[in-house]
DNA sequence: TTAAACTATTTGTCATGACAATTAAAATTC
DNA sequence: GAATTTTAATTGTCATGACAAATAGTTTAA
């Protein structure tokens, strides 16, 4: 009879940690009057970081699922961030392409994700941070490893 | 122009870490048929600590809206899991108690949630763990003082 | 080569999170 | 003590996450 005390339980700080920053980052999106959302940003991150991915890749790259993938590619190609093109080879697929109005949204964006980190790692010193980083990878590997 | 790398993002791997730990306790309580989710498991958690909390006092403690816990707690009640009574002195406010139902299910829950920490935590040493405690704690600190 | 199996993407549904508006019951204030 | 403000909770809307089903294009295999 295992009984979690959620003062003490590292998922349960993880989750809270998680809903916070990206409260955080919610709030700094909406000070600089910039109209998306923080898993947006995150699909136009690695689109601006590299050519272009299909959404399938974006759905791995993420950790998302296609269908999420699909929706936010959606909205962000409603609001001109990306394009949607066919691929000429397998027409089942979609490469989604950054365009310029994206990229100039890009840079604004790399600032807030930077205030956010700052004010949520504040008084925390780089050794723990770097443990921090670890642990956490080890965590994504260990239950990306469990759900096979 | 500060440039984020998400490779080396703590918030980004806190957030993905999150994400990846509710689907594996999603997995969890779907193999044991429990019929229930993670959000709905921490308002359980409480209740079952504490004789009653109101709607207010549970949206403090796990860090959601009002609305959100008024919603988790339908749910709830409809399960039967818990029960909303009328404060006889105040009466906006909603008394909120676990049920027999409910405090059976807590002990299937406890085992659920320890069986995803043991996953989520392997190969993570004792020392680190409390070094990421600790840090996920300041982080929490951070956020919600800067959220006022 | 045609049927069956597989793959990429989309759509639908439900629970949740953010946020605004609403309702009803205090508490304040004039 | 009536009007205003505050507070507790609910409801509505939209974006997201999980998951299932649908669609359409490809590959495999009989």
């Amino acid at each position: 009879m295992s009984k979690v005390n959620l003062e003490t339980s590292v998922n349960h700080h993880i989750a809270i940690s998680a809903i916070m920053i990206k409260r955080v980052f919610y709030k700094i999106l909406s000070e600089n009057q910039l109209n998306i959302t923080p898993e947006q940003w995150n699909v136009l991150y690695y689109l601006s970081e590299q050519g272009s991915f299909t959404v399938g890749e974006l759905s791995e790259l993420t950790f998302k699922d296609f269908a999420n993938i699909s929706r936010i590619a959606q909205k962000l190609e409603t609001g001109g961030y990306i394009e949607k093109k066919r691929d000429s080879t397998d027409k089942r697929v979609f490469k989604l392409f950054i365009t310029d109005s994206g990229r100039e949204l890009i840079g604004k964006l790399h600032e807030c994700a930077s205030q956010s980190t700052d004010i949520a790692l504040e008084g925390i010193d780089e050794e723990a941070r770097e443990t921090l980083l670890k642990s956490l990878k080890q965590v994504i590997i260990n239950t990306t490893g469990h759900l096979k």
